[in-house]
DNA sequence: AATGAATGAGTTTTCATTCAT
DNA sequence: GATGAATGAAAACTCATTCAT
């Protein structure tokens, strides 16, 4: 997991040097396969050094502990959830299909990086603040759209707050269920057609 | 929480004495108490017995281990969410009121235990066995009703899992935002309402 | 160094059985004879432990961190060295033989617990409170004794506090110069007839 | 603490550049505040550097340890004491008047340094070489003066070294009571008037 | 059954010292 | 000489689990 900007190292030791960076950018990458394979609470600061082929002591030069680069890994994950879903929405497309077009993504992105759907969920425990900005800034995203759509006459007027929870508890368990655990039950586009077409007309029998 | 039957006890050691079962009881509460408040890793077997008023060596005559209590209390509460559930939905009504009596009652049962909320959600790293099983089951529930809905003519006829678990997902981040951080934001009815809407016509303009 | 009651155990966990008691003397024990012979710093819990013949995980039973057994044990050998004193005052005799005899008593009680010495000496650095509290009641029940031979006309009737700390420095370093670093160099008795004919008449020639 | 020529330098690298002796310099002073107020063990080597502004491996560049740096500012320290007494003692007067002026003197000095206090008696932990020269130094300058008055007569002729160390424990007791721990409870004048009394007449009733 | 002491493996963390630039 | 990253040995401490009573 790359991003380009790690957000983790505000909170944390900066390196001065081209070989600082390098080193910290390495262990960040251990720490998302550590910490995904493992889970925070088995995965050890040495079991990251190891697969960063660190010294164990060359973590304190980054990091004051497991936490603070657990911390650092879900920042950067978040952006990297943010950064994939923008992706999709490049193109211009109706409000719906909007939506569409992010569920796929998300489930796609999901099943390449289960690791990063597991950290992220493991933050409820590890790092509440963390994971309460994740969701909390990812359900203003979503209303943020759903009030462009209304803005453009496509969905209804009334949507406030509590729909884009829906919408995203949604999304979550779906990326649970068919992107984690059922790769493969059901494709992507399919389940991002049945949520389309739930947020489309509901489930009733068609008036 | 104290839901009569403890599940969990079948896979750990049965009292034998009415003095025993007390114990086991009081032992199980504070558990709960304990793994609520400082969650599975921080917890300790030597705070629950506190809590319980017993002596730490107490704990192994019943459970053996930290992990099976915390199953024990796992299968428990889900047991007390289905539960709470099947009260609110003992009279008749259509599908959809159905679900959004479904709703209230889980953010009312959510808000009043917190703590539930939490020990479920924990599990998907303590013991996922028992988080997929709670998901499943639940998940399974919803279907029944929807295609009960379905033959009932109130409901569409191609409603399948994964409206299941996009109902579902939905009703577990509501309860997160509403019952569980932001009790007092909005009301249960209000959610229930905002989402019993978005199940029964989408979210697109009216047509 | 057994002075009978434990002082050091207000502060730490208390023994409910026979055979915890006997743990914790084990451990207070070696832990006098480690300190001394290592230092506070040199010295370590797993070499506590070792000498007492007790697993590690023992000591956290009966202490919560090696400041906390320094501190316990401090405060046993200031008991123990008052005590020492007081053995030495039991007779009667004149202010100014009490002086000498206490020096005396504590010359010896220093060439034959070496490590009291230095572990004394040492915790301020460690434990700068039960050092102050050791040298603060030393000096005071000196001047006590002080103003008890004032008032039975043998001193002279303007001893004050800083009297008692003059003495007081003296033994101590008489202590470290003659019992400590140079046993043999020169007998208590004389050592003790030096000092306390320095208190009868100072060092300036006879009037 | 600048004593003008660092006796420590002796055992460490001699700086070749005007750079490296300000460099080394700065070094003494910063160690001489971080192991006074944090003691030895607490003081670290990067706080050292941190407060002398110079990057942790130029440490490296002037001493050999942690220990080596400890040692020459215990040297530096020990013969500004030296030094300190020296100055009280410049005009002629009589023996008793020179040594309560040079208890005056340390009062002063104690109270202006009191890290130096501080380091000097950690010492007896970390360098006890050093510990123990710089107290036969001071108790040999002592006896040499006591000596001195001897053959003037106005001392008794059979002072000899255990009167020294009585003198000098009085001193440094009456520096860690009035001095260090006290400052205000008595100045330094009255604390030496007292203890000169002492040694003119001693503490018995007036024969 | 209950009690509470004993055990020891396992982990985090510190920091003096070394090294590459 | 100066810089700051890298190293890894060493220790404190935790706590689930076992055991003796």
């Amino acid at each position: 997991m790359d991003t380009g900007t790690p957000a983790a190292a505000d909170t944390n030791k900066q390196p001065r040097t081209e070989r600082g960076r390098r080193t910290l950018r390495k262990l960040l990458d251990a720490a998302a396969v550590e910490f995904g394979e493992r889970g925070f609470h088995d995965a050890s600061i040495s079991g990251i050094t190891a697969r960063a082929g660190t010294a164990l002591g060359s973590f304190y030069t980054y990091f004051d502990s497991k936490e603070a680069i657990f911390q650092a890994l879900v920042r950067d994950m978040s952006e990297a959830v943010k950064v994939a879903a923008r992706e999709a929405l490049a193109e211009p497309a109706s409000a719906l299909e909007r939506e569409r077009a992010a569920l796929t993504a998300f489930l796609r992105f999901a099943a390449e990086h289960k690791e990063v759907y597991r950290i992220i969920d493991e933050a409820e425990f590890v790092d509440p603040e963390s994971y309460r900005q994740h969701y909390e800034t990812t359900g203003a995203r979503i209303l943020d759209r759903l009030r462009e759509g209304a803005r453009k006459g496509e969905l209804r007027a009334d949507l406030e707050e509590a729909h884009a929870w829906a919408i995203m508890g949604m999304n979550v368990f779906l990326g649970l269920r068919y992107a984690v655990w059922g790769e493969g039950d059901l494709p992507a586009e399919r389940v991002a057609a049945i949520a389309g077409d739930l947020l489309a007309k509901g489930i009733a029998v068609d008036r």
